[in-house]
DNA sequence: TTGTATGCGTTATCAG
DNA sequence: CTGATAACGCATACAA
């Protein structure tokens, strides 16, 4: 039942002054080996340890970094969230997971993390109006990262994924397959706008003299929204006006898509209509699904975030090159 | 670029002593109307608000929770992520997620709990030998619950789904659909023992008078090692002799299994072998897989173990019943 | 190298 | 209702 041992206790019995037990845990101060010996060895026997929060009160870091997600239904979160706490913890720091919700907005958010004197935000992938944040006033808080989306707000850095070369790449495998009647499903209007892939997808079709591209609307990224916009599409439209393949927004949507042109439909993928996605989501490699997709560069864009976090880097917008995946959808 | 308000300056500002100010922003302090709101405009106009951080080293309450994970594989971990984060929002903790890994173990994790203050630490699904708690000394630290899996560890109380009851229901099911040769897939044996499936299982079979059980071994809980369990039974045995239904330990190895009996060896689901699963991921879901499985009652372990971090309920093991979720695969 | 004084921004408690 | 004093556990600067 020892309760935890402080600074000061550790010090009466080792008959040393407290501050030289903080010294003894202190990387790189000057401190006799022969008392810092003795120090530890008391240290452990009463099992005391530095208390971080007071430290953090001391020094203004609390080597805590908000990390703010949206968007529970996308697997994907997963690999980032994977990657950003590994990353995290191998500098020291750790990762408070924050739910945004009706209930807890972003300003919540910020307005508690402010209050938690988080060294750093990161909004991973959620969806914001720009607005927002001029609302808040945050000017002596952390410092904010946008991760895998777009940021235009100025001294908010976004760490990115080349969205225009992603687009493009995945278009050029499309039109280098045959496929002549693109469509293309997006999410919500707002958020889909956010992502400017939609808009780097008409610009390539634009480019190769195809004007017509229907646009599938999904209402939420999800599986089920991404089946209910095409099973409408298809239910409107007659096979002979059909697209011949179909773009989606994410992995998810590009899922429930599948599954309605497959189950529903009784179509062949790819030969009736195909599919691609974005992401590529751990079930992208499944066979049930073999979807072709497109890899954002998960490790590369959170090293980058860290680094910027840490002050090795300057903070600025990154954008990285991610990779196109082939696969049997398309 | 005004930078953090204190107390004290707030209190210059306005006139006061610095402890009027922190009256004002304590809820049921005794403090005149008319203080109240001239502190209050002056906190405004200075952008002050109360720094948590000097509130939990004078409290020893964080209202920070670590959550422990070490499987990022399993989409089903998101959605007790999401829970989680939202049942402990709800009620003014923030979730602290941090990533066991080879680098970074179960005692890692607790004594960097332990020097942070938080106020609990809720191991989620994190798979650990008993021993290990019995090493670290935490003595006056925060309490330790274990969620969604079993605990022995006397004094760490359990908050788990009902796996006797759960797997009884799957196999009634089974048995009640005709299957006779049921085969188990189970994860790496150590982490298999602690879910306990794989024993219920045994144990509803024999009870049938059916001793006979192949039991598939996969390495990991992901879709890759599922599918090279299920491969590597397949053939090694003729279609003759082997099992007419598969109950993985979780929907992960199940869609593994699913993509390899179908894809690979051009066999039925479930006409030559059914499968079921275990968790009702979203994808278990999904017409290209349409998972027989079993959904654990998140939402009342969450709030379980919630309503016991904040004292409201007594800590002790709880175990709650989940759902038989009955879809075409078995 | 070691000890001392002071500060970080709160809360708790008591006197007025 | 308000102000003052001590305490939370550590860090920083300075003196010995």
């Amino acid at each position: 039942m020892s309760k935890r041992a402080t600074a000061r206790e550790v010090a009466e019995q080792a008959g040393v002054s407290k501050w030289t037990v903080i010294r003894a845990f202190t990387p790189g101060a000057s401190i006799a080996e022969s008392s810092r010996v003795k120090v530890m060895a008391v240290a452990e026997k009463l099992n005391y340890r530095p208390n971080l929060l007071a430290r953090s009160l001391a020094t203004n870091l609390t080597h805590q970094v908000a990390v703010l997600v949206d968007d529970f239904e996308n697997p994907y979160k997963l690999s980032f969230l994977e990657r950003l706490t590994l990353e995290l913890q191998s500098e020291g720091l750790v990762a408070v997971l924050i739910n945004i919700n009706e209930h807890f907005d972003h300003v919540h958010a910020l307005l508690n993390a402010d209050q938690r004197q988080l060294d750093a935000v990161i909004m991973c992938g959620t969806a914001f109006r720009t607005e927002m944040l001029q609302d808040v006033r945050l000017d002596g808080a952390a410092p904010i990262f946008v991760l895998a989306r777009d940021s235009q707000i100025p001294g908010v850095p976004a760490i990115n994924c080349d969205t225009t070369l992603a687009i493009k790449d995945l278009c050029r495998h499309l039109h280098g397959k045959g496929y002549r009647r693109p469509g293309f499903m997006a999410g919500p209007k707002t958020l889909s706008t956010a992502l400017g892939r939609r808009r780097a997808f008409k610009a390539f079709w634009k480019a190769q003299g195809i004007a017509e591209m229907p646009e599938l609307a999904a209402h939420h990224y999800s599986a089920a929204s991404g089946a209910e916009a095409v099973r409408r599409y298809l239910n409107e439209v007659p096979p002979a006006g059909r697209i011949d393949v179909l773009l989606c927004e994410n992995d998810v949507l590009a899922f429930g898509a599948m599954d309605v042109i497959r189950s529903e439909f009784g179509l062949k993928v790819p030969a009736d209509i195909a599919v691609a996605g974005f992401d590529n989501t751990l079930f992208a490699a499944a066979p049930a699904y073999d979807l072709t997709t497109y890899e954002q560069p998960v490790e590369a864009m959170v090293k980058a975030t860290v680094a910027m976090i840490l002050g090795r880097e300057p903070k600025k917008t990154v954008i990285l090159p991610g990779r196109l995946v082939v696969r049997g959808s398309a």
